[in-house]
DNA sequence: CAATAAAATGACCGACAGTCATTTTTTATA
DNA sequence: TATAAAAAATGACTGTCGGTCATTTTATTG
């Protein structure tokens, strides 16, 4: 009997349904200006369907942090050259990044701002976590490239992998919201983002090289 | 007659006993969790009078980040030793941004996760912006700092100022708020954040370096 | 064509930021 | 000191919104 899996699938196709309104009203509004009602009639369904394929409003914004995030995997995945060192993908990989920021703002910023609400804080410590560290993430790839540059000696070998990892994508997330927070600032002093960015590149590229001398001062 | 000197006085006075209230209250429960009765009760005055005071909750979180903002700058002060080269200083000043968000974690937690409510966004624009690049602000004693290496040679001088200075921001900025928001995260993977913070300022001191010249005359 | 199950609805609730007519307190005036 | 005027404080009230649930509508089954 495919009547079960016909209902599975139009679920489904309405779930998808629901987080396409629901992108269309936060990537239009802003997330906290948006109501639920307003996602309801984007949708064409009462809001109290949308509880029934969706525990909250945070869920929703969840789903499309999820969406984004599958979009920059995608560019980070077309960048990687395998043919290059390890050191020179690490360049590709920001690079893609600040593409993805370029192609798709608005789930960069649903990416970037989701952090701080007090309530989403404890969320994360599940399931969320592991799939942050473990599963199929930006992260995971920064990861591999940075073993890979290690591996053929493109990248300096006295620091930590998760560490140099961490690093990277930390400053990277840094700068880039930095600038979208204060976008007003740096243009009034006229620094753009690309060149902020590239100078950034250029001193972690300097900064991963092997040290050929055995000195450097830390522990 | 000191009447008009004394009122001006008590409304201060009362300013600063609402903004100590809400400082407890949003530090026990949090910005989002807090109400406006809330604070009301705890600073032993209705809610109504709250508003003649500050014309939001939001300017309440503003007032406490304003205050962060000093005791920031006072451990930057203090931190800064004239006698050493000013690449030097700039690891004076990324330590002492540590030392500031585990003394004082919760004025650190506000100014870090101010940004995102969509509102907040706009608010910037207007003098806040200002004071964010000329005021009394972290930035602006980095900016000196960038400078002070730049006259003495002990940082490289092929890059702008303004460039180099948001960026240092920006990347510190950057693995405090990861370390903050992905804790479990890094603690999963055994990586503290004064190693994370160390690995990044020994990086940065090597790539403030001048090209070129093995200068270290300055140390 | 019932009977039943699944899906959808929208009126309703509680919580909360913000307002404002009224009351209380302080100051000025005579 | 008595009283008018100004300043400060109050708290009941409003509108909004996330989330709920008893009821209705639609689809499935026998």
């Amino acid at each position: 009997m495919g009547i079960a899996e016909r209902k599975e699938r139009e679920k489904e196709q309405r779930r998808q349904a629901i987080i396409d309104a629901a992108e269309k009203v936060f990537f239009t509004k802003g997330y906290d200006s948006s109501t639920m009602d307003d996602i309801a009639e984007a949708a064409e369904l009462s809001k109290g369907t949308l509880y029934l394929y969706f525990q909250s409003k945070d869920e929703l914004h969840f789903e499309i942090m999820d969406r984004g995030n599958e979009i920059l995997m995608g560019f980070m995945e077309k960048a990687i050259d395998p043919e290059k060192s390890g050191r020179e993908n690490l360049r590709f990989l920001g690079e893609a990044f600040v593409e993805f920021s370029n192609r798709y703002p608005e789930y960069f910023q649903a990416m970037m701002f989701f952090q701080s609400r007090d309530v989403v804080q404890q969320k994360l410590n599940e399931q969320k976590l592991k799939k942050f560290i473990e599963g199929r993430s930006s992260i995971s790839l920064l990861n591999a490239m940075v073993t890979k540059g290690i591996a053929d000696g493109s990248v300096r070998n006295d620091l930590p992998v998760s560490h140099l990892t961490t690093l990277l994508w930390s400053q990277m997330m840094g700068i880039l919201v930095m600038y979208s927070t204060k976008k007003p600032a740096f243009e009034y002093q006229q620094i753009s983002r690309d060149q902020l960015v590239s100078i950034h590149l250029d001193l972690v590229r300097d900064g991963l090289k092997p040290r050929h001398t055995e000195d450097s001062g830390h522990e």
